[in-house]
DNA sequence: CTGAAAGCGCTTACAG
DNA sequence: CTGAAAGCGCTTACAG
């Protein structure tokens, strides 16, 4: 078929390469005519242009890149589609990259493939994020805190779903809760985990070692720690809190299947809120943590840092407590 | 900071540009110890190629693309995850792309973004993958079927996966179940349907219009159509089939909430095998799509049909039958 | 308002 | 084994 080129478009239109280029563009010096008519020209051949070409020579490439280390995870699709529509809102395209470290981010900055980057990826180690500070290219993570000139991060206050937890327990009456921490290392495991800890410290209430149990933000996982706590025999927990809603899907499993009932007898709260809640027997309380505002504020802030109206800024974003019937000790009672 | 170039690589390592191509794309015939040399040179100044002067003369970007309408859905997630890593093991990139229409894939082929695509995407209509077809370049659409010189299809025997949940009801004594389909105009939905009511139609069993529900593969649209049909204080079913896993919980939903029992009312079966499944009370029997195979298979084909070696084929992947509780009429008297 | 020309950063025959 | 040169398809000052 013959790749079509803007000599074609210029030949067959019996102008210039550059005046194709320019009312293509739609660059307003085109006599209006004449801009139509190339137009119509291209349309005829079936004009498709070439990026390369194109982001060779420009300094934008009107895309911009998201970058994680998988797709998997609760709240991801939904992130990436509010994304999506954020950037057509704003002229640019959205292409996702799967990655297990920095270089490809950079790379791809670097070897011009979009104009910014969003990245979410636990995996990217510190000196790998302070790399990609030192660019100061356009870039918000979303898992982590880092600022300059050209990166911002939002995130989710963490700590503060944390402590909102450990107060609804408190309102509760709860005195022996436990904790399900999530993936070593991840941010939101950590602060999460503090904001609980601590929070329930002021009350006096401190959680031994042996009721805080490793759940990998996992429910397979949380199932087998949870099980094996419940074979020592040790006294239940009044309330559990699951870093994620999958931690407290496992531990509500595992309590089940161990004869217990929920909230009958342990009360659990996740974080995320992911749809499953709603679906599962009992309807799973969470907080839900407004990762929609978090898809939309990172493209934004993203074009604003590309288009130098602003700088890096960091952004935490409140979660909202969600009550189901996981921490209702009188649903049980209907 | 200036980008570095080879220009900047040839200069400071005194050769020419060529050299540095060479060295860089590892052609044997740079003597060794220049292209070490050279690579040195290249890792010390933080080289990275430019992707858009690359691919402009390249006849191939090393990148395949993957597009679809949307994120969510249950399985997506993984079928991204493998196609990405069978990507890796053909040295090859992933990508993915958004996108509503066909236009976006046609532009990424022919704007030499990618050397071929994956397409799971029920919004290009047909006219649209007409277009793509008659392109002749490499692409496997993985939720329609098409096939030529240069394009697979990969798709579910969907049309089977109905006629297993038939046999299944029919073997559990089922003389009125239920249909639930799903999005309008979808293959999957449509060949599971069919499927399903041929092969009870051999048994004698011809399901009346008003026990055909639309539940648009979506769990709150489904428990809307069931809780609507259950206050019409028509016969329970006897069974129900949701054509995928959101459905049959939707139904389950309702019918719960209406006060019925399932299994002990009413035995429900979904499709895909969704994570889910497995952690709903009761436990949902399903058919297990297979759809990891669709993902190494999909990326396996591409590259087949990139490098010449193979021409366009359709695949139809078996699905497996799940049973769980949601099936099990006993499960209750335990 | 339009066109001739340079050049973006590479790759790729081709000479040597 | 290495280098000089052309060219991929565009954009972008600059002249006119």
């Amino acid at each position: 078929m013959g790749k079509v080129t803007i000599k074609d478009i210029a030949r067959e239109a019996g102008v210039s390469i550059s005046t194709v280029s320019n009312a293509l563009n739609g660059v307003s010096v085109v006599k209006p005519e004449t801009r139509d008519y190339i137009l119509g020209v291209a349309d005829r051949l079936n004009y498709i242009p070439d990026f390369n070409g194109r982001n060779l020579k420009a300094k934008s490439t009107k895309v911009l890149g998201l970058f994680v280390t998988s797709l998997k995870g609760p709240y991801f699709a939904t992130l990436a589609d509010i994304m999506f529509w954020e950037c057509v809102k704003h002229g640019y395209e959205l292409t996702i990259f799967i990655t297990w470290n920095e270089r490809s981010a950079i790379n791809s900055i670097l070897g011009k493939r979009v104009d910014g980057c969003v990245i979410l990826s636990s995996d990217v180690d510190d000196e790998g994020a302070k790399r990609i500070l030192e660019l100061e290219y356009p870039t918000v993570f979303i898992d982590r805190e880092l600022k300059s000139e050209k990166v911002s991060s939002i995130i989710f206050d963490s700590y503060r779903d944390g402590v909102t937890v450990a107060e609804h327990f408190i309102r509760k009456g709860v005195k022996k809760p436990m904790l399900i921490t999530g993936v070593r290392g991840n941010y939101d495991s950590k602060e999460r985990s503090r904001g609980f800890l601590e929070r329930l410290e002021k009350e006096g209430i401190v959680i031994p070692d042996d009721y805080i149990l490793d759940g990998e933000f996992n429910t397979d996982e949380t199932y087998e720690v949870m099980n094996k706590f419940l074979q020592t025999g040790k006294p239940l927990p009044e309330a559990i809190f699951g870093t994620n809603d999958l931690s407290a899907i496992g531990a509500i499993n595992a309590l089940k299947d161990n004869g217990y009932s929920v909230p009958g007898d342990v009360i659990v709260m996740g974080v995320d809120d992911i749809d499953m809640c709603e679906y599962l027997n009992p309807t799973l309380s969470t907080i839900r943590t407004g990762f929609e505002k978090q898809g939309s504020l990172a493209v934004k802030k993203l074009v604003k840092m590309i288009n130098g109206e602003e700088t890096g800024d960091i952004y935490k974003l409140h979660g909202q407590l969600v009550e189901r019937e996981s921490t209702n000790k009188d649903y049980n009672k209907l």
